[in-house]
DNA sequence: CCTCAGTTTTTAGATACTAAACTCTACGGT
DNA sequence: ACCGTAGAGTTTAGTATCTAAAAACTGAGG
């Protein structure tokens, strides 16, 4: 017989391979345009806190490098252009073009849906009960460098 | 004042965006040999459910094509070797070698080691409060293969 | 003016995957 | 016995994503 914290253990195994998976497929479509998950998330960091690549790639977890490819390929695909100070030629500051604020948008939108969903499995639960849930999900937060450690080292 | 459910919700973007993130730095390294994720995933579903490789692409939901080359790269790098059933010269059957033997010896034994560190944290919590951990999971494992956003810190 | 530090770009190479063409085998029907 | 076809596996070309390292550019200080 599966214990409790067996059974648990097992579905947040499940959980976390559902997550691995649904964060590749992750691709917006917008009047034929289609973006990738790099692309979507460096648009997402931008539109938080606008800085420069560097800063950028930093709170992307990536080279500076990945993330001048992915803005290269943004300003192909005519959503974002780079604009030069001309006081600080040295740095790059993203604009997005009308159409990008458009797609923008309309990513935030369909992001609400998907948010409102989540929302909505979330209010099926009382109070003192997500209490028990943050906190477990605080102790989850815990691991991930612990995790990243050992499959790295020996 | 942020509110019970928008505070799990922020949670839950939060650990998504790290179970995505190491899922992605998930490297196993044996006697110089290094195993990525793919190939990982494939000698896990192979040892669990031996079966052929279109099989097991509907298992890794790839195609038959990505698994025919994570195969490749296994027998490349030692790990496996293709065989033949004379009976069914079809299909193909994968065999460990010594050394593919001993590395998943290797990784099963950091991968319970891992399990262990989340056991640890599971077993902080009560059976009740398992029991409501187990029934949110089941919700969110319920929702559509759409993935919730990431860096949208609201 | 030259060098140094910081920013961005480029290039080469790697993993991972798909789609589609292709090969090989097995089997059923005539 | 032959043909056609279905299924298993491979190969190829192309895409996305990323890293590491070299290169290009800019601003500032001695």
């Amino acid at each position: 017989m599966e214990t409790r914290p067996d059974k648990v253990n097992r579905k947040l195994s499940a959980l976390i391979n559902k997550i691995i998976f649904m964060g590749k497929k992750n691709i917006f479509e917008f009047r034929g345009l289609k973006l990738y998950p790099s692309e979507i998330h460096l648009i997402l960091v931008m539109n938080e806190t606008p800085t420069n690549a560097s800063h950028m790639a930093d709170m992307l977890n990536v080279t500076k490098g990945a993330v001048s490819q992915t803005i290269s390929r943004l300003v192909k695909k005519g959503v974002l252009v780079k604009e030069k100070d001309p006081f600080l030629k040295n740095e790059l500051t993203l604009i997005f073009t009308p159409l990008g604020k458009e797609l923008f948008q309309a990513y935030k939108r369909i992001s609400q849906t998907v948010d409102g969903k989540f929302m909505d499995k979330i209010s099926k639960f009382r109070d003192d009960e997500l209490a028990i849930i943050d906190r477990f999900m605080d102790e989850i937060l815990e691991l991930p460098d612990q995790i990243k450690d050992l499959h790295t080292n020996r």
